[in-house]
RNA sequence: GCCCGGGUGGCCGAGCGGUCUAGGCGGCGGCCUGCAGAGCCGUUUCACAGGGGUUCGAAUCCCCUCCCGGGCUCCA
């Protein structure tokens, strides 16, 4: 409310809070829906890792004009529809390894807390029913528009003409009343179906009472959805504020305009991932900082793959470096600076979730790493561990750690004959039969598989993904 | 019309009053390597839309201007 960072404190101890405004599950998910969730659920992965118990809400619209809209030209039934997207919005949010949503609740099974919440609202007069619906009465809240800094009076603009019934042209709707043929629920009020608005203070308030610690969403909710939110909630609990912390993600644009359904410049999640590996996304998205507007670029993408191997290379260098029982000095620095490198992550986190800045630190840390291979050419093996134990912890709050999708290679069998050919090669290099040897490299190479001749021994990996050793089942 | 954002070196992108440089990608040169890859070292000339101010000192604060985007239907 303040526009200004502010210290994090919660409500209630170490427990926090957290709601992010859903889909609306009438499409599949593009990368400006991914951007915002992927958002939170770094957030959500820093706030547990940094010891806070988090509770992690997020509706799902089920019932919405686009839906309504959507079915009629399917001719299916509407819920049938958005049972199908929220289907594929589960598996979309899967395939970027987005992890941290403790419940999603959908707006079709929260409509009896919708109707009593208006039934409070009318009674305290902020609401109020006309022959098409009822509607919140904006100037009986005198704190409407205060989250985005917003004048009523002044919102005089208006892409569709408001419906004629109401008080005042801002008043929102909370209950449209419909005709019977359509997809709806009787009420005290007619046959109909819920605003907008309405189901995320219901399901707020049924979850997590009057008032919570986070509320997350993309920017252009603010208004008018978040403003209803806290309009509709405050009057109807008597209590404020909503919500003690406000974000809103910036827009992912494309060409300098917002990637959206409408202007039908979106690439899904799914087409997206046909190219990149779901950490290349994610590492993409996280090196902008939340609230900034990002304007898609494919080549940025490309980018972000190269940034992302050269830090997984350091990673695969830190295990496979040889290790020792002896204890160095430069072990002990090593680490010590493995620990500074934690700590700047960390402080970046912990301001306003500036992931690029802890991305850097996360560089930093590599770097660190690929000079001490090149000087040491070894680690004490506990350090190795606390090290490794440290990059996972920073890793794993980003949500890049390496994939592995090359479950048909997973046979063991394959793994052997690959380490044999291997084996092979390197005993021709030892004598010089370097012909052989690259025509093997070559060969392998053609089928996908690329060798890697390293100090420690020769790596291999499938082309375009992590190396062979790599096993994270984990992210 | 009103309310918000944003404009940083070839590209991406932090910083938002002062210390030495954010960081990354790309380019170039070198080292290492049988070669390749990876890595290391160096380099890529004094970057901060423009103009005024405030200040000992501004990319960072204030004012004005320009450009781009978002909101005032629905939209992450």
């Amino acid at each position: 409310m303040t526009r200004r960072e502010e210290p994090f404190v919660p409500i209630r101890g170490n427990r926090v809070k957290m709601f992010v405004c859903g889909p609306t599950v009438y499409d599949d998910m593009h990368l400006g829906h991914a951007r915002t969730y992927l958002a939170y659920d770094i957030i959500a992965r820093f706030l547990r890792r940094a010891g806070y118990s988090l509770f992690y809400l997020m509706n799902i619209t089920d019932v919405d004009d686009k839906i309504i809209q959507r079915a009629s030209e399917l001719r299916r039934d509407p819920l049938s529809v958005a049972r199908e997207y929220e289907r594929r919005f589960s598996e979309d949010l899967e395939s970027l390894g987005i992890t941290s949503v403790n419940l999603f609740a959908r707006a079709t099974e929260h409509v009896e807390e919708m109707i009593e919440q208006i039934s409070v609202l009318i009674k305290k007069g902020f609401a109020y029913e006309t022959e098409t619906g009822v509607y919140y009465d904006v100037t009986k809240f005198p704190h409407y528009g205060e989250l985005s800094h917003q004048d009523p009076s002044e919102l005089i603009k208006h892409r569709v003409d408001p419906d004629p019934t109401k008080r005042h042209v801002h008043d929102f709707a909370l209950w449209k009343k419909r005709p019977r043929e359509e997809f709806g629920w009787n009420s005290p009020w007619g046959y109909g179906r819920p605003g907008w608005h309405i189901e995320d203070t219901a399901i707020t308030v049924t979850y997590f009472g009057p008032t919570y610690d986070i509320h997350g969403g993309a920017i252009e909710l603010i208004f008018p959805h978040h403003e209803a939110e806290i309009a509709q909630a405050e009057a109807f609990t008597g209590e404020r504020p909503l919500v003690k912390y406000w974000t809103h993600t910036g827009l992912l644009t494309v060409d300098g305009e917002k990637m959206s359904k409408s202007l039908g410049n979106f690439i899904t999640v799914r087409e997206i991932l046909s190219r990149y590996e779901p950490g290349v996304i994610r590492f993409y998205l996280a090196s902008s900082h939340y609230r900034s507007p990002i304007d898609f670029k494919e080549e940025n993408v490309a980018q972000a793959e190269q940034a992302l191997e050269s830090l997984r290379n350091a990673i695969d260098n830190l295990e496979t470096i040889d290790v020792t029982e002896s204890v160095e000095d430069s072990d002990l620095k090593f680490l010590e600076k493995a620990r500074a490198h934690r700590e700047e992550f960390m402080r970046s986190m912990c301001s306003d979730f500036n992931t690029p800045s802890a991305i850097a630190a996360l560089f930093a840390f590599a770097s660190e790493i690929n000079r001490f291979l090149e000087r040491e050419g070894r680690l004490n093996a506990n350090v190795k561990n606390d090290a490794l134990a440290i990059l996972h912890e920073m890793t794993s709050i980003l949500g890049i750690k390496k994939y592995r999708r090359v479950t048909e290679l997973e046979l063991t069998e394959l793994y052997d004959l690959i380490r044999l050919l291997i084996d092979v090669r390197d005993a021709l290099r030892r004598e010089r039969k370097y012909e052989l040897a690259d025509e093997i490299r070559g060969r392998l190479e053609q089928m996908g598989i690329e060798l890697e001749d390293t100090a420690g021994g020769t790596r291999w990996r499938i082309a375009g993904r992590p190396s062979s050793k790599d096993d994270d089942r984990n992210l």
